[in-house]
DNA sequence: TATTGTTATACTCTATAACTATA
DNA sequence: TATAGTTATAGAGTATAACAATA
């Protein structure tokens, strides 16, 4: 009988790395006192700019609902920027303060740092076409 | 100014990946009537045959609490089979019937075709790499 | 006294619906 | 009438604590 094709489930190999990850960040995030949702929020200000709260929800897969209180939070400790559109007053325009972009980059890296823990167990080679594979199949 | 690293947070590829995944596994679970709990329980059971409840819940990284609503319902349609341990009658030896193996095998065989829609962007070398590298990260 | 499995309860997270202010 | 943002409520999912049976 020919041998099985070696892989188990995909996802029964990403999404318990995926937990164990978050896991690992948490720590991190919290001495920087943010949720995880804040830092997705941050983070993706930080890469597009997502200028409405609308269009952030949407970006991020979040409920318009759910980043209410988030957005509440980083606009009361300055991280970011939030005030209505001139053009349409409904709408919020929303950016990273400079404060935002530095706590951004900060736990960021310290992330990184962290996630070397798993990525280290490969070779450069290794760890290039990984990741190189991993960002071709996460392209829509 | 150098470059910076060509990556971004490892969980930031992962995680919204595993939650696709999951989602695209959803419609297969449904027509066979399984929760995602009740799938990973009979992958469980059917890899390394958990003997006991808590080492069920252990090895799936589920409270113990949570698998008993989900061992009742699997054992109500003959999936699987629980029975108290001769040698210690508190516990309770858990394994799949060939039903349950059938409808595991099944329902993973689905799944995998399904995620061949990821799998399938790579060529077969940049796959073969890319699962080992996957398989190694994941090592404890 | 400790442990396996179970049940009941409380808590967290998330989505749904209803509201306001603008357009 | 429709849309951006907000608030309040309800639902699902999860963990915590208390319990019964056995060791």
């Amino acid at each position: 009988m020919a041998r099985r094709d070696a892989r188990d489930d995909l996802a029964a190999l990403i999404v318990p790395l995926g937990r164990r990850l978050l896991d690992a960040e948490a720590p991190v995030l919290e001495r920087h006192g943010l949720t995880m949702w804040a830092y997705v929020v941050l983070s993706a200000l930080a890469d597009a700019g997502a200028p409405t709260q609308a269009a952030l929800a949407e970006s991020i897969g979040a409920d318009k609902t759910r980043i209410i209180a988030v957005l509440d939070d980083l606009q009361d400790r300055g991280l970011i920027d939030r005030r209505a559109d001139p053009d349409d007053r409904r709408a919020r325009l929303l950016s990273l303060t400079p404060a935002g972009r530095r706590t951004r980059a900060a736990v960021q890296a310290q992330i990184q740092r962290g996630e070397d823990r798993w990525l280290g167990k490969l070779s450069p080679t290794e760890r290039s076409t990984f990741l190189a594979a991993l960002t071709k199949i996460t392209a829509t």
